[in-house]
RNA sequence: GGCGUUAUAGCUCAGUUGGUUAGAGCGAACGACUCAUAAUCGUUAGGUCCCUGGUUCAAGUCCAGGUAACGCCA
């Protein structure tokens, strides 16, 4: 039995996620779970909420609320939107948990220990007015190349020149508006990933099987100017990780913080942590996933994620792992994704635009999502949501190909022989041959799920559907019951095997429609198909079932059009 | 400005290491069927593979130079 690791990035808590992030990490990474389960391997799949930073802390005080109040909240209401999408996680953690504090600390101290930790001193803005340092983009003032008055302390929006904070003219607090601010001398620790630029790119290198895209990024910043540059990893900030060696003070660094691109990654094997305490384990339960040393050598390490997250998981992440000296587990393979548009422009959190994933669910069930999102997921390139496209795939493909074939089958046999599964006579050639070309397809299908192709897994799947109707359609057996009711019986029967054989191979995919299939057919436990003529043959005469309610309602006209107008604009909160 | 990704049918996308007539789904037209959520199945029509030049017996695929869209620049 194959043992998987799995991750998705974690999403920032300041806020509900929209269908660009959900369809970039979470949901990928929740098939490919799935999919791990359902054919009998062992699986430890993690996500968490990332929760330290400033836009945490401006958020918390705008809803009025203490940050750790606030990120608790957020959580909560996180943990339940990846309920309500079907997001399978063992452990849904939380970047400000215990463990993390400690072991993002251990970490720091090992970096430390092995000289890869520097002290650099630089200059910061302080704001009186908000009492804290003040990150570059959160001081606004005037351009002094183009004159533009909201130009940021990192880059101007208008002119799209790069800026230094003491560049600009009439500088103010973004956060307040205040002009009290002053330049500080502040101490910061950097970690030398460019001490460790030879191995990564050895490390890098070697994972030829990996996206291009994952491997180009990463490339580009090792290789980009001066190559890989030393990274700052503590700020001046109250909300965060402490900066601590190890278990020990860090002269010259108190009051000081982790910086959030930092403690973030570590969450991957605090949330371990989290999810072996939950369930009553001990640290060895949790070992035998990450470390390598312990029981995790055998453990198959996958990743997922956005393309702006690649950076750091090519790089700094490993930096902080292989700069520990210990052995934890590397990751294997980093199936990342493009982004996905909306309407013709972005999606964006900060703008309120595109679709939420609360207000996602809402209007549908998440199978309707789930499926649109993964058979358009952003692979090759960039891909766009539109009310149309998602209208049409969603009823072909749900609605009229797998929803209408199990609604056919089951009201057929029904009405001929009742809601038992009927006898007649045994498969002939015809069956021999569905059964035969499905075979080939789901070995293609699984093929697919393996390399985490998701688009082409999808069609696969989709193909697998078709065959059901391209049977029942061939051998008609509304007709041949008029002269040979003991044929038809057959066909029936194999019929209602195929819905069976839909839904176990559509659980990935589909979980709730999986579920109201098996459950109509009164099966107990889903069992992937390893011969599908055995499989097959599983629903035997006299088998009792239920004819299921519609599994999948159209999305109107009406309904498109009213959706697209209520999402035209941008939220309001 | 630097770098990266992308460009193939009306739409969304496949096209391994260069090798006959460039594929799929949707949409369209036509036909079949009437069990089913007016669902299904079949057939057909649609392409200057962004442009220019080059390498080669042979280029959608490799090289050079353009163009456009998107993204990243710590």
């Amino acid at each position: 039995m194959a043992r998987h690791l799995i991750t998705s990035a974690i999403p920032y808590i300041n806020g509900i996620k929209h269908l660009g992030n959900l369809v970039g990490s979470q949901l990928p990474a929740d098939l490919f779970a799935r999919y791990q389960r359902a054919r009998g391997n062992e699986v430890l799949f993690l996500c968490a909420t990332d929760e330290h930073g400033t836009p945490a802390e401006l958020a918390a005080a705008k809803a009025g609320k203490p940050v750790a109040e606030y990120c608790a909240e957020m959580h909560a209401v996180q943990a339940e939107i990846a309920r309500g999408f079907r997001l399978s996680f063992d452990h849904f953690g939380r970047s400000s948990s215990r463990q993390n504090h400690a072991l993002t600390q251990h970490f720091a101290g090992r970096l430390a220990e092995a000289g890869l930790i520097s002290e650099v001193s630089e200059k910061q803005v302080y704001s009186h007015a908000d009492a804290r340092f003040l990150p570059d983009r959160y001081i606004e003032g005037t351009c002094p190349n183009c004159g533009y008055d909201k130009a940021r302390g990192d880059q101007c929006e208008n002119c799209t020149k790069q800026l230094d904070p003491t560049d600009l003219i009439d500088a103010r607090s973004a956060i307040s508006g205040s002009t009290d601010l002053e330049v500080r001398e502040t101490k910061h620790l950097y970690l030398r990933q460019s001490a460790l630029k030879d191995e990564l790119d050895a490390w890098i290198e070697s994972k030829t099987d990996w996206p291009v895209l994952t491997t180009s990024i990463a490339k580009k910043w090792l290789h980009d100017g001066d190559g890989l540059r030393d990274r700052g990893i503590t700020r001046d900030l109250d909300w965060g990780i402490p900066v601590r060696k190890g278990t020990e003070d860090w002269p010259g660094m108190e009051g000081k913080v982790f910086y959030v691109w930092f403690d973030a990654p570590i969450e991957y094997i605090a949330c371990a942590g989290e999810w072996a305490e939950t369930h009553e384990l001990d640290d060895t339960d949790w070992h035998r996933w990450w470390r390598t040393d312990k029981g995790a050598d055998d453990v198959r390490y996958t990743q997922f994620m956005g393309k702006d997250n690649v950076p750091f998981h090519t790089l700094s992440f490993p930096a902080t792992l292989i700069g520990s000296g210990e052995p934890w587990k590397m990751v294997d393979h980093l199936k990342s994704f493009n982004y996905l548009n909306y309407d013709g422009g972005q999606f964006s959190t900060s703008q309120g635009r595109g679709i939420f994933m609360d207000q996602a669910l809402e209007l549908l069930p998440a199978d309707y999502w789930r499926w649109w999102l993964l058979s358009h997921a952003p692979e090759s390139s960039d891909s766009e949501f539109t009310w149309e496209n998602f209208q049409g795939s969603v009823n072909k493909d749900l609605a009229d190909v797998l929803g209408n074939f199990v609604s056919r089958i089951t009201k057929f046999c029904r009405s001929k022989f009742g809601e038992f599964v009927p006898g007649g006579s045994p498969y002939g050639p015809a069956e021999d041959a569905l059964i035969a070309d499905l075979s080939v397809r789901i070995e293609r299908y699984a093929t697919q799920m393996d390399a985490m192709e998701v688009r082409k897994s999808a069609q696969e799947l989709r193909a697998i559907w078709v065959c059901g109707n391209e049977y029942l359609q061939s051998v008609a057996p509304w007709t041949t019951y008029k002269t040979d009711p003991d044929t038809a019986a057959m066909q029936t029967r194999l019929g209602l095997n195929l819905a069976h054989l839909f839904a176990v191979l559509s659980a990935p995919f589909l979980p709730d429609a999986s579920t109201k299939i098996l459950g109509s057919l009164k099966i107990k436990e889903a069992i992937w198909p390893k011969d599908q003529s055995v499989f097959l043959s599983q629903l035997a005469k006299g088998h009792a079932f239920e004819v299921p309610d519609v599994l999948f309602a159209k999305v109107t006209d009406e309904q498109c059009d009213e959706w697209k107008a209520r999402f035209s604009g941008v939220r309001e909160n």
